[in-house]
DNA sequence: TTGAAAGCGCTAACAA
DNA sequence: TTGTTAGCGCTTTCAA
């Protein structure tokens, strides 16, 4: 494979005017530029990274940490496989490869963290789930690395970059579509009450319901567990429509409905957040809030690649946009 | 951070003594490398990795082919995410890193690829489809890059090494064990007559169904397009059973078959394959083939460890074994 | 605007 | 069993 010598030696010039022209360092004559480049092309020369990060340090490659792997259900779940393919297809774009990081346990995952940045495999990293107290975001706090997280901002706000939705925003929106449509009682589905998602969303229900000065209701749990006292809730509460936390869980709610004979839209109007995959796997078509996967990758690995560059750079909380996807499981009354 | 210089001043011998007391040279003596080792702890010295790729030309890092991304829906599917993290955990186990490649197409993938190799960030493929023709194992082949695919054994068997389930057998188990269970007359449900994985599980079943001289359907298409036909296959066939091609058709299927008011089991058993994360999201739950992501995954690392360190191992068709899991899903006659 | 040369941290051939 | 030393391919300071 070609070197950066051959290729000067082919170009009559000095291996340091062809890194130079490498980066396109100004200091460098239009002429020479053009010159080096053919006896690149020519020689099919490619920079031998390794040897790059030796002199500069840099890797070029950036850590994906994905969640720890708790339940297999959550891993499975389509967001992580697009906002991956998001994030790679932007970090491409900039030159940089991705590489991932993932564990069984916190503990495992903040080893293999550990292990990546000090052996130089990647100059920053993106974590894919936002959780206060969480190791691994001390660790990398701690050892000054760049990161940043895409999620709520739980915590150290002034220190690290946030991307995410305004979860809050699409619960209270969900309410006022419903409401749009001649809803009354609207409940909220979930399937635990711990995950920050998925409570933050609860609170944008919540707010929306106390604007518009109509009931209220519990949060409904909807998991194995928990069916019967669903069921009854269901039919004390008797909503009309329902805003689901996400996909997955609409997905379970509607195989079981249908299960149970009872018919979407018609009994109840359900709308979901996530717009993934799933939506149109189930029957009906799911409404759903398009949580923008896409952007939600490629803008974390701008930002990250932007603190790279520069490591004054602002930490600041980044707000994706949402917006809504109606198809079947909805219905006016 | 501390070097191999820091290291070898510590422990008053020279940096080659370092340097094999970390490989476990057997020339060192047990007594200086426990002295080594001591610096080691003490400085909490950590390999660079590029000084170590540049010297020696090894990554210590493998690439992941994701397939192209087509279709969102595919790429979603549980298996993807599964098989990564198996392949990230038994790499680390190898001290290697896993690092992927995804692309729109065939020819961006193989873009990716080829500057990934070039640039020296990884030392061997594991590709997650198969295809034939495929430029990429095309481009791999040619530039003799140490790769394995997990998938079917299409093409170039002599030369390359493919880990896989045995699906033809998956397809025969599945209408002896519908057998058994008093069925005689079964279908097939597919979503496209062109997979690979989707032709090989329909050849065992027609295989078995001629072993058994039991009726022989031809494949029903279950998709969008294609309800209609699929509904009137139904009504004309009788099937008393389903063999489905996969747990995310079978999830369809079903979800479609309870908006109709059809009953499973008690209308049609159902025996599907993968048992992905999706298996125990619908109601009734699955009963399906566990086709053993994780060892798939961990094989494919442990066969592609090997070439890379010995060029001449032989490229071998592995098969990783599967199994039935019992659900709800499949009622006798 | 360009070149010479030192050095990034590690490995391995050779010598001892 | 251990040390010496010359690279691996690139960047960057300093000098021209």
């Amino acid at each position: 494979m070609a070197t950066i010598k051959d290729v000067a030696k082919k170009a009559g010039v000095s291996p340091s005017t062809v890194s130079r022209t490498l980066k396109d360092n100004p200091a460098i004559s239009e002429e020479t530029k053009i010159k080096v480049r053919a006896a690149m092309d020519e020689l099919g020369y490619v920079p031998n990274i390794a040897a790059q990060v030796l002199a500069t340090g840099l890797t070029h490659s950036l850590g994906v940490i994905l969640p720890p792997l708790t339940n297999r259900e959550n891993i499975s779940q389509p967001f992580y496989m697009e906002i991956l393919t998001a994030i790679n297809e932007e970090a491409s774009c900039n030159s940089q490869v991705v590489s991932i990081a993932t564990g069984a346990t916190l503990d495992e995952l903040v080893k293999q963290v550990k292990l990546m940045h000090r052996q130089k495999r990647a100059d920053g990293f993106i974590i894919l789930y936002s959780e206060t107290k969480d190791p691994v975001k001390d660790y990398l706090l701690k050892e000054k690395v760049p990161f940043v997280v895409i999620g709520a901002a739980v915590d150290n706000t002034n220190k690290v970059t946030y991307i995410d939705n305004d979860n809050k925003a699409i619960g209270q929106e969900a309410v006022f579509y419903l409401n749009s449509r001649g809803h009354q009682t609207i409940g909220f589905v979930t399937d635990d009450l711990f995950g920050q998602v998925g409570q933050e969303r609860y609170q944008g229900y919540k707010d929306a319901v106390s604007e518009l000065h109509i009931e209220s209701l519990p949060e409904l749990v909807f998991s194995s567990q928990t069916i019967d006292s669903f069921k009854k809730h269901l039919r004390t509460f008797l909503p009309t429509a329902l805003v689901v936390k996400d996909d997955l869980v609409a997905l379970r709610l509607i195989q079981w409905v249908n299960n149970q004979g009872i018919k979407i839209p018609k009994d109840y109007s359900i709308i979901s957040i996530n717009n993934s995959s799933f939506a149109e796997i189930m029957h009906p078509f799911l409404t759903t809030y398009d949580i923008n996967i896409q952007e939600l990758g490629k803008e974390s690995v701008r930002k990250l690649v932007a603190i790279l560059k520069d490591e004054n750079t602002e930490p600041q909380k980044v707000t994706i946009p949402f917006h809504l996807i109606e198809r079947e499981s909805v219905t006016s009354i």
